[in-house]
RNA sequence: GCCGGAGUAGCUCAGUGGCAGAGCAAUCGCCUCGUAAGCGAUAGGUCGCGGGUUCAAUCCCCGCCUCCGGCUCCA
């Protein structure tokens, strides 16, 4: 630097790499001296929070840039713009009250008290005033204020005043921190054209230095919301937003939406004829088509063979039991509100079951245990009823009857740790053959309110631990999220569009073996009490049927297919013929149609591609003067004259695969 | 459950204070065709349900039901 002569001067680390810089330089102005352009803040000295570009580093200090284009970047850009949102509504909505807007994943929020909820047009014009905000180049300008100065310059923002007295208290949670950091100091961030303010809030910031760095963003939807998420609390209005570092990045996750949309198993169900949620039934009680039941019953089928290939025990409880079980379980008294109410029956309450584990440890208890018989697995595709509030059915993912694959393993202290270990690989491996290929595991830990002694769940905490180190599965921690009852571990996949589903839970069990009062007798004649995990693997099986629908935007692999071939004869005169190759596959085990309709054979492969159908057998003269048959795959590729032989056993190779 | 939105043919959706529409699907007929939609005809509706305003309501108003987007909750 030329100025460094008569400037006193002070070393720095940017990036790794050593600077020399003027002293009373912006982080942005030694960012750009080092040639880096796209930051929009930066991090000092590997503390956890980000810096604005305007502050002021000191000798010694270093600096990592954070560019617009990572996860932490981006989240700058929301909250900036989600700044921008609530200065137009302010504009446009004059007496507007504003709550929090934070950065969320790929975008961002923020809630306001009033008069009445947004409409669409309201959405537009907000968005417009944004784009004009945006436009005239506003600065995020920073300031520190004490406590009493921010109670005064939001003195007619309630909320904004509870979030002063939370910061000042040290109580935010997570979301409000990002308006205002908890202890500390108070900050406010003024939005300014020249010097006239146009617009402040309260904020712990960082933002970006002014509005051109928000090169584009959308509003994406309005919403009701509880302030602090409490339904105790008023609703607020909240709007939906992202925002991207260029148009690109927008349009790339506005067509993610999109195809997301597409691939609603709600959508897909109704197109390909799988199932459907009879509104006279009720909400959240679904009806399986045949199709769907030819899906769900290979899926049963896999799973059940695996588990018998494992060392379970297939059992079958009841659907409804009379309320003492479930006092001494405990549902009743924790669980009750989730529960459908009770029928009575010659004076005695029955209740639906919404979890199998009480029937499973009658099963335990239904004589004396030895440890030689353990570990004892006992498994199910158990169905159970849960009353969920209306407003939160979800489809097949979200419902109030489902089927668990559920199982629950009684084993000795000793044997808990490989247990975990095997059973976790188990949980993977099988995720594994459905397609499912990344995992993310979290091992939730003991909750602030807990049942048990503290020995105890340290003891299956570590189990867990080491099963996931064990299996080598990548897993972060959360802790105090376990249940009350026992510590768990979540493991959570990852989609073709790389959306996350919680997927598998293993819960390691304190409370039931007392409350049932289990016991085994061990080989020195002692009755201990037996360890006991809670297992599902898909969760229900009508949720992780949507998932998959939804990861394999309903083209299915061929083995799940509920229709695997569809022939399709190029003119009648070779219906014959199809069929008695249709017979041939099906004699092979395939699930095979063929398509006889009055068509031409054009819209035949319109209709079986729809359909998705994996593979299409055509046959014409050529065809059936060979002996053979011509392919047309899902993806649209054909292969003519092959054998019949030979196609079938390419078909079996696919499907047996599971590809 | 709460806030907002939407309900028109099996599906996707137009439409208007004055006899209810399209495409796809379905049924029937013609065509017999070599890799993404052949032609014609027919049928299909209490315009979610109930009330109100009006000479007249699918349309305007009110209530309810169902679904959708969120919030809380959750497999």
């Amino acid at each position: 630097m030329s100025e460094a002569r008569s400037t006193p001067v002070i070393r720095l680390t940017i990036d790794r790499q050593p600077h020399v810089a003027a002293q009373g330089a912006t982080a942005r102005q030694v960012l750009a001296a080092a040639g880096v352009t796209d930051a929009v803040a930066v991090r000092a000295n590997q503390e956890e929070g980000l810096r604005d570009l305007s502050w002021l580093p000191t000798d010694g200090d270093r600096i990592e840039s954070i560019p617009v284009a990572t996860e932490e970047g981006r989240a700058v850009l929301r909250h900036s713009t989600a700044h921008v949102m609530a200065q137009a509504v302010t504009d446009l909505f004059p007496g507007t009250k504003w709550a929090i807007g934070p950065p969320i994943e790929n975008g961002f929020y923020y809630d306001f008290d009033v008069e009445r909820p947004f409409t669409a047009e309201d959405v537009e014009r907000i968005e417009a005033r944004m784009r004009a905000i945006v436009a005239s180049r506003q600065r995020f300008k920073r300031r520190v204020v004490s406590a009493d100065e921010a109670r005064a310059l939001f003195a007619d923002q309630p909320y904004k005043l509870e979030v002063i007295e939370a910061a000042t208290a040290g109580s935010v949670d997570d979301d409000e921190a990002v308006d205002a950091g908890p202890g500390t100091e108070i900050t406010v961030y003024d939005n300014s054209v020249n010097t006239h303010v146009a617009w402040s809030d309260l904020c712990r910031g960082p933002h970006v230095p002014d509005t051109a760095h928000i090169p584009a963003f959308r509003l994406l939807r309005t919403a009701a919301a509880y302030w602090r998420g409490s339904e105790r609390n008023p609703q607020l209005q909240r709007i939906y937003g992202t925002a991207w570092e260029s148009e690109e990045a927008l349009e790339e996750h506005l067509r993610l939406l999109a195809e997301a949309e597409r691939r609603d198993h709600r959508r897909l169900g109704t197109e390909l004829d799988l199932f459907s949620f009879p509104s006279e039934i009720g909400g959240g009680l679904a009806v399986w088509h045949p199709k769907g039941g030819i899906v769900r019953r290979v899926m049963e089928e896999y799973s059940r063979r695996r588990h018998e290939e494992a060392g379970y025990s297939f059992v079958v409880t009841p659907h409804i039991t009379k309320a003492a079980l479930l006092e001494t379980s405990g549902h009743l008294q924790w669980y009750s509100q989730g529960m459908y109410p009770p029928m009575e029956m010659e004076g005695v309450r029955y209740y639906p079951k919404p979890m199998n584990c009480p029937f499973h440890i009658l099963i335990y208890k239904s004589r004396g245990r030895s440890y030689r018989e353990l570990p004892l697995r006992l498994f199910e595709f158990g169905t159970v009823y849960r009353f969920e509030k209306s407003g939160v059915l979800h489809g097949l993912t979200r419902a109030r009857g489902f089927t668990q694959d559920d199982s629950h393993i009684f084993c000795t202290p000793d044997q808990l740790e490989g247990e975990l270990t095997t059973l976790l690989q188990f949980v993977l491996d099988l995720l594994r053959d459905f397609g499912l290929t990344e995992f993310e595991a979290e091992l939730a830990t003991r909750p602030d309110k807990f049942v048990g002694e503290p020995d105890d769940w340290d003891d299956a905490t570590q189990a867990l631990r080491a099963a996931l180190e064990a299996t080598g599965v990548a897993y972060v921690l959360a802790e105090g999220e376990g249940a009350f009852y026992a510590p768990k571990i979540d493991v959570h996949v990852r989609d073709a569009i790389g959306r996350r589903w919680q997927m598998s839970t293993l819960q390691v069990d304190f409370q039931f073996p007392g409350r049932f009062d289990l016991e085994y007798q061990a080989a020195d004649g002692s009755r201990p009490r037996p360890r006991m995990i809670h297992r599902a693997l898909f969760g229900s099986i009508e949720r992780f049927f949507g998932i998959l629908l939804e990861h394999y935007a309903g083209a299915l692999p061929a083995w799940l297919s509920p229709v695997q071939v569809t022939c399709i004869p190029i003119a009648e005169r070779h219906v014959g013929y199809l069929a008695g190759v249709a017979d041939q596959l099906r004699a092979a085990g395939l699930r095979v149609d063929v398509d006889t309709s009055d068509e031409r054979m054009q819209k035949k492969i319109v209709r079986a591609q729809h359909e998705k159908v994996p593979f299409m057998l055509i046959a014409g003269d050529r065809d059936v003067a060979a002996e053979a048959v011509s392919f047309r795959y899902r993806s649209g590729e054909e292969k003519r004259g092959v054998p019949v032989g030979d196609a079938l056993a390419e078909i079996l190779q696919v499907v047996e695969s599971r590809a």
